[in-house]
This record gives C-alpha cells, sequence and structure tokens, in this order.
DNA sequence: CAAGAATATACGTTTAAACATATATTATAG
DNA sequence: CTATAATATATGTTTAAACGTATATTCTTG
C-alpha cells in the first residue's frame, strides 16, 4: 500500500473512526460499530468493505455476526501513523462517546458468545482477510 | 488541526508530492515546485493555497518569487506522520525524478539570490503564514 | 509610467466519493 | 421447508474536490 492509499481511507471520517475504534477495541462485529458510531448499517458495512478491500482490516464470521479488527501483522509504518492519530484521538471527547454507546448497547454480544453456545448447523469461527482484486 | 483534516490534505496526491519535495529540500518556490512536479503553475498554486490555509506551510517572498516551506515549528504528531510517510517515500522513484528535473532545470532560482544582487525597489524576505479563516 | 515575469484566484466543467433506499446474501432457529 | 436476523451490495442521486482556462495581482525593470 502507497501512502497516498493509507490517506484516502483515512481522510474520511467513517473509516477514520471505524479505525480508532477498531484499534482501541480490539475486534468488534459490525452491529457493535454501528451503535458506537450512530450510523445506518449500509453505511458502516460499505466504509468497512472499503477498508477490507484495502486489505487493512480482517474479519472473523460468528454465526451471522462478522467481527472486525485490524489486519495483524500490520505494517510497522501503517502502525506508526494509526499510533500516532490515536493518541491524538485519546485528547477528545468523540471516542469516549462512542464507547460508552457501546458499554449501554442493549444485546450487546459478547467476543464468542454464540460460539461457546454450542454448535448448532454449520461449523463458525474461520478467518478471512478478503482483499479483492479492482475492476 | 485535526487528525481528519492532516488526511485529507496527504490523500491528494499533488499536495502530498509537494510537501514530500518540501520535506526533502527546505524550501523551494513556486516554478522549482512546478517543474519538480511537472504540472501547470495554476494546478501548483491552488494547492499551495490550500495547505497554506490549513497552516502547514509558510511563504517568504523574495523579489516577485514566494517560497514555500514547512512550518516550523511543526507540531509533533504531523511531523511524526510525515517523517513516516517521507520513509515510504524514499522507497520509490517518483522523488528521484522529481530532484533530478528540480537538478536540470534551467534559470533555476538559488536560495536569496536576488536578494543579494542589491536592493531594488521595495524590501523582500519577510516571513508571513497567512491562515486564512475559512468561510 | 508601460511591459513583462511570477504567482494567485475566479469561473464553469468534470470526476469521483459518499450517500440513502432498496434488495440480495448468508446463517440461525423453528 | 419458512421466517427472521445480521451483513453485504446494487442503483440512482447528491455533494464536494479537482480540474483547465482565463484573468487578476504583485513585483521588477526600464
Amino acid at each position: 500500500m502507497y501512502p497516498k492509499e493509507l490517506f484516502s481511507l483515512l481522510a474520511d471520517d467513517t473509516r477514520f473512526r471505524l479505525l480508532m475504534l477498531l484499534q482501541e477495541e480490539g475486534e468488534l462485529c459490525v452491529c457493535e460499530l454501528g451503535v458506537a458510531l450512530a450510523k445506518i448499517q449500509p453505511k458502516i458495512s460499505r466504509h468497512l468493505a472499503i477498508l477490507r478491500n484495502a486489505g487493512i482490516v480482517m474479519t472473523r464470521r460468528d454465526a451471522n455476526r462478522v467481527f472486525y479488527r485490524l489486519l495483524s501483522p500490520m505494517p510497522e509504518w501503517i502502525n506508526q501513523i494509526m499510533e500516532t492519530a490515536s493518541a491524538r484521538v485519546l485528547e477528545d471527547a468523540t471516542l469516549v462517546e462512542e464507547m460508552h454507546r457501546l458499554q449501554v448497547m442493549p444485546n450487546r454480544p459478547q467476543c464468542n458468545e454464540a460460539a461457546s453456545t454450542g454448535q448448532t448447523h454449520g461449523s463458525t469461527d474461520r478467518f478471512c482477510s478478503a482483499v479483492k482484486k479492482s475492476a
């Protein structure tokens, strides 16, 4: 990935907040991210798809939830930039509000909640990095 | 400046290259930047204006040339991000080509060339940071 | 003063990103 | 199988950034 591409990803507010949240929280599913950012679902999914196609996040399916987290290992230069950005972000109130919405979220899925409920139909918990080729 | 604003500045290719060049070369006038990037003058000026209004570059007038350089002192977090980016940039050939075009530029102005030619009409060499308020 | 050089901006157009709504996909539960 | 939940994508529209061309500004030289 070229610096310009990374900066384009970070220049959109929704994507920037998604990445900051994943950096702080580690792993979140689409509905959690939607609640935290208070944005409608297709908007969250669309921006997550952009991040996924850029190869900067990974996904894990668990039942009918999809959990997102930052690519690991992350290239060091990207890591440095995101760390610097997140240090700045911690200084304003937005992230605090987002994390609060998460904490009071009704029916918030615990990580692996469904996975510990026992098997149902198909097997779950597979990882994929899903970098799609551009058109 | 918020991280999102910085990333928006860096997401445009012309602005990104302008900043990388200023970081490597220290101070360059508009016509030098135009030659290095091989772009038409209004395009260079327009993007320099965006950088200037964002407060990330400073200008110095010398005769009828205007020299640009990075804001100093630069906020540390911005500095970190630009350093990380420029380390990546040094790995590809584009910057080398740009600096070569500078070296072979005909009538390339030396820094302070006109200033050392003696006074003409008005005084020059004033600094300004020129952060314009947004509409 | 007029002429010319370097830079800046205004204006109308083009391009690309983001959007909301609707619908498709994938998986679970019954 | 059907119904429902979570997520993804397709489509047409809106918005904002970048563009090229033309022109204005600022300064120097004579």
